[in-house]
DNA sequence: GAATTCATGTAAATGGTTACATGATTAG
DNA sequence: CTAATCATGTAACCATTTACATGAATTC
């Protein structure tokens, strides 16, 4: 049996813990954003097929609590996908598409979609320097145990921060490069 | 009128020189990869909405060229496009998630996932430097003319490099890393 | 002689988003 | 008092891939 990528994905959340639908959509915005609209027919699916079960919490006021946990089968299903190799990513960038046309308008499009997105990267740099200061403190030894899920965590935000930083300096540099063949 | 992103990055490759359907989706891998069942669609619609014309080319052996030229009806709706913001990038990638996860295995299975990770990063980015070289060879000045489409493609595969280049570096690093800390 | 390139497309299926339905609680 | 958070899900639609159909020309 293997099952679309989101499924391990969300397998992967409850094998940490148990949790809600609700909150399974929250913890999937660090490595593999979905609505969740798309992801409550996965957590009844993984039902269906004994990879979960699940616990409901009665509540007043809003719709009952359905506590998903990942059982023995769901956890196995799991650690098989962990032995293949992951298909190559995929990405889609509007802002690539774009800057591949701006030569046809003007160079102040192309500084225009530069300055933005440095911005962008810059804002999302912050959120994350600051989740990853508490990473580092809050658990200094337990990332160097490979068994614990905050390895993981050390490695996810540290590899995006990076990358949004190198991305960051990219278009500065293009920016005053650009800057200094039109003065 | 509005389109969707894969028809505006048609668009903008009709805009640089009149192409066939297959030779869209080859240049398109070079930022929005998508299958040429998908644009074949896309393409005729065009035509049928008056952004590209068609001239058709008889072959023997194999189906006629359709040569897709972009209108000025096309290039307006193209220029239009690119005075809005483009939308957060989109990434799906499953090396993520199985990092998310690896913590339940073993740390053979973190480092295995690192390195195959930079392997196909340096394969990659060996392609893509062979390209940048001869950008830079062929074209020294013309990438400085924003009018030129040389600065599109000096922007986007220099780029991709040095994002390439950064996660192979961080690759490398927490390999050595996880490396000191299991001996 | 085998693999890749050239060249078009359609049909079916999967993956994913938007809109809809519903509304109390809590934080600013 | 306003916005965000909590909490579930379904239906319709849009986006994308896979599988199918076809086969000569070229490169290795």
């Amino acid at each position: 049996m293997a099952f679309n990528t989101v499924t391990y994905s969300v397998m992967g959340i409850l094998l940490r813990a148990p949790r809600t639908g609700y909150d399974v959509v929250k913890e999937l915005k660090s490595f593999r954003p979905a609505k969740s609209s798309q992801i409550y027919p996965v957590l009844s699916k993984l039902e269906k097929q004994g990879l979960a079960t699940v616990q409901v919490m009665h509540q007043s006021g809003r719709p009952d609590k359905k506590i998903y946990q990942l059982t023995d089968l769901g956890k196995s299903h799991l650690l098989e996908w962990l032995d293949t190799h992951p298909e190559p990513p995929v990405v889609r960038d509007d802002f690539l598409s774009m800057l591949f046309s701006a030569w046809a308008k003007d160079v102040s499009t192309v500084t225009r979609l530069l300055t933005d997105r440095r911005r962008m990267l810059d804002k999302h740099a912050e959120d994350l320097n600051a989740k990853y200061a508490q990473l580092l403190q809050t658990f200094p030894t337990k990332i160097k145990d490979p068994a614990s899920t905050q390895l993981s965590a050390y490695l996810l935000v540290g590899r995006r921060l990076r990358l949004l930083e190198e991305e960051g300096k990219w278009c500065e540099e293009m920016l005053t490069q650009i800057a200094s063949w039109h003065n």
